[in-house]
DNA sequence: TGCATCAGTTACATGGAGATAACCATTGTC
DNA sequence: GACAATGGTTATCTCCATGTAACTGATGCA
């Protein structure tokens, strides 16, 4: 009786399906955080799918040294990118995707394409929720 | 020069390439975070894509009547679901995903689909980093 | 001597997401 | 008269993601 739908188990009772919190909401918290989605993305475009740290602080508009590595860091912990330390002096690090980070890619690029063909609509609907929330008094 | 990744234009420089920030990190955010997927995940198995307020919350384990009216609050003001209110007593209210909701089932299936094959990878990549981790002193 | 480079680390402050719990209006039922 | 059901709102609290800024260590260079 047990299911799946978008990695999540769900039951069907009398009152409808109920689901169980998993695995899928771990991910999209991930690439939902202020910069996950934009190192991924400019890691996509590199040649080898590899930069260095201050090429990718460069590539990024606003982020901070610290973002930079804490985000990095949990790439990294989630085996997305392979990190490579060359003890030179000053010191070199390059960040590269991973076979698995690379293997993403084309699903999280077929979601993204649907944001970018959907995105104006939403923009629309939100100034159209907004303006009627505005009426309310 | 100007080209789009991701929906996110980009230049490329001498440096490499370089970012811009910009819209699908809005709807990353969005179903990133902690109770949105799990409503559209439950709306996408219902019959019509339509259940009651109280469905929802009977079919979400944990999740607050507030954190519910919350996110459902934010998904139609993105246009993704559509409220519909009968003035009964008591009154029943029956939330729908949108035309452009269910338009997003399938690209979001398809990601969610590279994570539940790629979880128990992810998962593994975590503990061996904590472990590795634990050595340095 | 002093400053720049690179890839960080550390300390501290802040806003917002989320949790918890009480309250609301209306009606039907016991 | 008390209580349940429905779909909320409101107040308060905590914790975490993020921001800002200073500091590090080895070396090259002026």
């Amino acid at each position: 009786m047990s299911q799946n739908i978008y990695g999540r188990p769900y039951t069907v009772t009398a009152r409808g399906p109920v689901l169980t919190p998993c695995a899928p909401h771990d991910v999209l918290a991930r690439l939902g955080d202020k910069w996950t989605i934009l190192i991924v993305s400019l890691l996509s475009l590199a040649p080898e799918n590899r930069l260095r740290f201050s090429e990718i602080k460069n590539g990024i508009t606003g982020i901070s040294q610290r973002m930079l590595t804490l985000t990095l860091r949990n790439l990294e912990r989630d085996g997305l990118l392979v990190r490579h330390y060359f003890p030179e002096v000053p010191p070199r690090v390059e960040y590269e995707l991973s076979t698995m980070g690379k293997s993403m890619l084309p699903a999280l690029e077929g979601f993204t394409n649907w944001i970018r063909s959907n995105w104006t609509a939403i923009e629309a609907a939100r100034q159209n929720f907004d303006s009627r929330e505005q009426d309310r008094d």
